[in-house]
DNA sequence: GGTCCCCGTCAAGCCGTCGTGAAGGTGTTG
DNA sequence: CAACACCTTCACGACGGCTTGACGGGGACC
């Protein structure tokens, strides 16, 4: 669920907007002065901010600036102005996209979905795994086990990685063969043998007794979470 | 300078666009195909593309996802179309903002600030990366080993930045490629082990023995701070 | 209780990948 | 034109991951 901080004066049309975004996956907060803005975006921390120019009070550039002080989280302007001045003057001040009014809900969304996607950086968190003995960082590709880093060979990454994206479900010897050596090596389940025994011996506390990774006789390997 | 290239077959057009573009410090490249574009694009390695949709021969939305299979340098597109579907097509196709025309010059260049500004904010570039035994000024792009200066080559920086800003990450090879040589060079591994090679001679108290630039073999490599 | 199949373990060999040094090419600078 | 820096390319030795085979154990079925 993605926060939005929605910063609009005329009540009714905030409203309608953050009916609108919800369905969309956005938990919207709605502000109606800039100040109330400011304070809000401090203590909720959304992810992205959309901005209505024509505040009363606290003008919207200086909530922009306000914003720009202390954080980067995305933020689109919307505007009923047309006048290029004000486009330049709010992208110069700190805002991500400019939006005039009227406009399309599907626009907004897809400009919403661009700021964002380069505010996460790119580079989407993948998942961290966690157990009692070891911790799996898919992202970064590193394995810790009782705090010690545990090196793991392009192939046990494939095939560890497959196991835990699946925890608690059976994986298929010939699923895994499949994905990691290639359509061609389905019957060759030696392979997940060797490679298994090899991952259980690094990451296991007893590779003796499996406990994370098990076998299904005949069938495949599940990840025990 | 920022290196900017321009999508655009309408050639008296984009000659125009050039022209009032250099002014302001943008070095202009101007492709007049999608496929000129994408072969640009890898060799020059520019900091900002502006597309028009309306190609000829390869679509701009083609274009659009030929880059975006390996960089995510800012792309701002242009069209003469208003259609809302349009718009969303080609900001969720990776697109960083989306120009109708006719459009202001002022706008368009407040657009190309706003979309670099987060291209090159998105990750901390302004960092300093220290260690025990070298510290790297990555917008100076300067190396002090032992408080002596060491100078690094375009391509070792553009290698040890990418590692750096990934700490502790796995960056896999291919991505290394990708973004330092483009993407026809996805396969020269000869060429990183010789650059970590250098590095490492560089950087490294004991470049036999890598204590900051790891490898893993068949992956990548890892900057351990 | 015997047989068979599947699994886990170990070890050996092969081959791909890595690190290194050096040569050749290219573009730039003085 | 010479000197230089940088990138590309190649060759070679070393290392390590992958493959492959052999062996023993355990459960299911007869």
């Amino acid at each position: 669920m993605t926060r939005l901080l929605l910063i609009d004066d005329e009540q009714r049309f905030a409203r309608a907007l953050a009916i609108s975004l919800r369905p969309h996956g956005y938990e919207v907060d709605v502000a109606t002065t800039g100040e109330e803005g400011l304070a809000l975006a401090a203590s909720t921390h959304p992810d992205v901010v959309v901005l209505d120019l024509g505040l009363p009070g606290l003008d919207g550039l200086e909530v922009l600036e306000g914003l720009r002080a202390w954080t980067r989280v995305p933020v689109v302007v919307l505007s009923a102005r047309h006048s290029e001045p004000s486009k330049v003057e709010a992208l110069d001040a700190g805002a991500d996209d400019y939006v005039t009014k009227p406009f399309g809900m599907e626009e907004l969304l897809a400009r919403l979905r661009a700021a964002q996607r380069r505010g996460a950086g790119g580079a989407p968190e993948e998942g961290v795994v966690e157990t009692k003995h070891f911790s799996l960082d898919l992202s970064a590709k590193r394995a810790m086990v009782d705090g010690e880093v545990v090196r793991l060979t392009p192939k046990e990454w494939q095939v560890v990685t497959m196991l835990v994206r699946n925890p608690g479900k059976l994986v298929a010897q010939r699923q895994l063969l499949q994905e990691v050596w290639g359509p061609q090596y389905e019957t060759e389940t030696d392979y997940l043998r060797v490679f298994l025994a090899s991952i259980r011996r690094k990451l296991e506390p007893v590779s003796g007794r499996p406990r994370y990774f098990i076998t299904e006789p005949g069938m495949g390997y599940r990840f025990e979470p």
